[in-house]
DNA sequence: TAGATTGTTAATCGATTAACAATC
DNA sequence: TAGATTGTTAATCGATTAACAATC
C-alpha cells in the first residue's frame, strides 16, 4: 500500500467513504460506481475516484466497485484491522461517554484503564473498568502497552496528562480537552476541540443569509 | 462587517485564534504580532494577516495588533455577543456530559431543555433540568424559539431528531450521532463525527515512520 | 462487440505564502 | 525620524474538477 504523503484532506474523507460503504454493505448492494457513490458522499466522482486511486486501483472499469470489497480495503488503508488499547484520564460525563461508545460501537478500540484525580469517582466501575487514582497512570503505562491515550479532563490538566501519555510511549493521543497540548516527537496528536466547533455553528448560524 | 463568501478554511481557524487570545487576555498582554501570534498558533503570520483581514484592519502598523480588542473583534465575528438557546435530546452519558459542558463552561449557550425516550432517564434532574419524554420535543419547539438543536441519539434515531428539529425551526443543528443526517434548507448542520475522528487516529498511528 | 466506468493526465480553481509599499 | 509591522498585491503551491484514453 502506498502511503508516501498522502493528504490530510484525503485521509479525513476515508472514514466517511467507509461508513457510506458500510450502510451498502449491510443493503446487500454488491456494486457501486463512483458516479453513485458522490450522490450519497456529496463529493464529485472525480475527487472519488482521485482519492481511492491514491491507494491503487480499486475499481473496474465498466463496472465501478465492488461494495464489500472497497469497505474492506478502506478498513486496511485506516489500520482497522488490528486492536488498539486505550486508556481514559478523566472519568466525568465526557469520559464515561467515551468509555460507553468504545465498548459497545467500537470494536478493535479497546478501553484497558480509566484514571482520575477525583476520590469520588476513583473505585466505581465503568463497563467493568475500575477507575483507579491518576497517581497510578505512570505505573501502568510502564506496564502495559497502550496504543491510544485519551484526555477528558479539565484545560488545566491536559498538558500534564499529555506528559505522561507521551512518557508512557502511547503513540496516539486522543485529545477532548479544549487546550492546545504539545505531544512528543512522532505522537500523533488529534483534536475534537468542541468549544471550537460551537463556535464555529454559532458563526454560521449568525452569517446565514445576511447580505 | 464583510464576510460575502469568506471561506470555511479562515472561519473555522477564527476560534482556535479566539482561544489563544483568550489566554493572552488572562496574562495581561497588552499587544502581539502576527509573528508572535503565528508562533503561538503554528499559522504562518502571512495567513494570520490574510485571515484577520478578510473582516477589517485589526491592526496598526508597527504596533501589531492589541490583544484584547481583536479577542473581542473575532467573538463579534462568531457572533458570541448574542445568547443561543440550546435543546439536548438524547441523555446519556454524551447528552450529560454537553449539558454540563455547556452550563459550567460555555456562557452565551444555555440549555433550555433536554428530551430521550428512555423511561429510566425521563424525570431525573440535569443541571436542574429534567429531562421531559421525547414525545414533546414537538410542542416545546412550537412554543419556544430554539436556536440550536443537539442530536445525541443512536445513529437509527438521529434523521427522526434532525426532523423534528427542523419543523421547529432551529437554525442549527450539532450532531453527535455517527449519521450522515439531511437538514431543512437554510438550516447549519456541524457535525462532531467522534467514530471518524478516531479512526483517522488509527490511520496516523498505523502510517507513523512507515517507508 | 458496444457500453460503461475506471484510472490518470491536464486544466482550473482556491488557498497559502512571499514580498513589499504604506503607515503607525 | 527610524524601525517595526501591518495591509494587500503578486507568486506559488496544492487540491479539486474536467476530460478522455484505457479497458473491463
Amino acid at each position: 500500500m502506498r502511503d508516501n504523503r498522502i493528504s490530510n484532506a484525503v485521509i479525513r474523507r476515508l472514514p466517511r467513504y467507509r461508513r457510506i460503504l458500510e450502510e451498502l454493505v449491510a443493503k446487500d448492494i454488491e456494486r457501486i460506481s463512483s458516479n453513485e457513490l458522490s450522490a450519497l458522499t456529496g463529493y464529485t466522482a472525480s475527487q472519488i475516484r482521485q482519492d481511492l486511486n491514491n491507494f491503487g486501483g480499486f475499481g473496474q472499469q465498466g463496472y465501478g466497485y465492488n461494495v464489500q470489497s472497497l469497505f474492506t480495503q478502506i478498513g486496511l488503508i485506516l489500520g482497522l484491522d488490528r486492536d488498539y488499547r486505550m486508556v481514559i484520564v478523566g472519568c466525568g460525563n465526557l469520559g464515561q461517554a467515551i468509555a460507553n461508545y468504545a465498548t459497545y460501537y467500537k470494536r478493535g478500540f479497546r478501553i484497558t484503564a480509566m484514571f482520575d484525580v477525583n476520590p469520588k469517582l476513583i473505585g466505581i466501575k465503568i463497563n467493568d473498568i475500575e477507575v483507579q487514582d491518576y497517581e497510578f497512570l505512570e505505573k501502568y503505562l510502564a506496564e502495559n502497552e497502550i496504543e491510544i491515550g485519551i484526555i477528558c479532563t479539565t484545560k488545566n490538566s491536559a498538558q500534564d496528562v499529555a506528559n505522561k501519555f507521551t512518557e508512557g510511549n502511547v503513540k496516539g493521543i486522543w485529545n477532548f480537552a479544549p487546550a492546545d497540548i504539545e505531544v512528543g516527537e512522532g505522537i500523533v496528536l488529534e483534536n475534537v476541540h468542541l468549544s471550537d466547533s460551537l463556535n464555529t455553528l454559532a458563526y454560521f448560524i449568525s452569517h446565514q443569509e445576511r447580505p
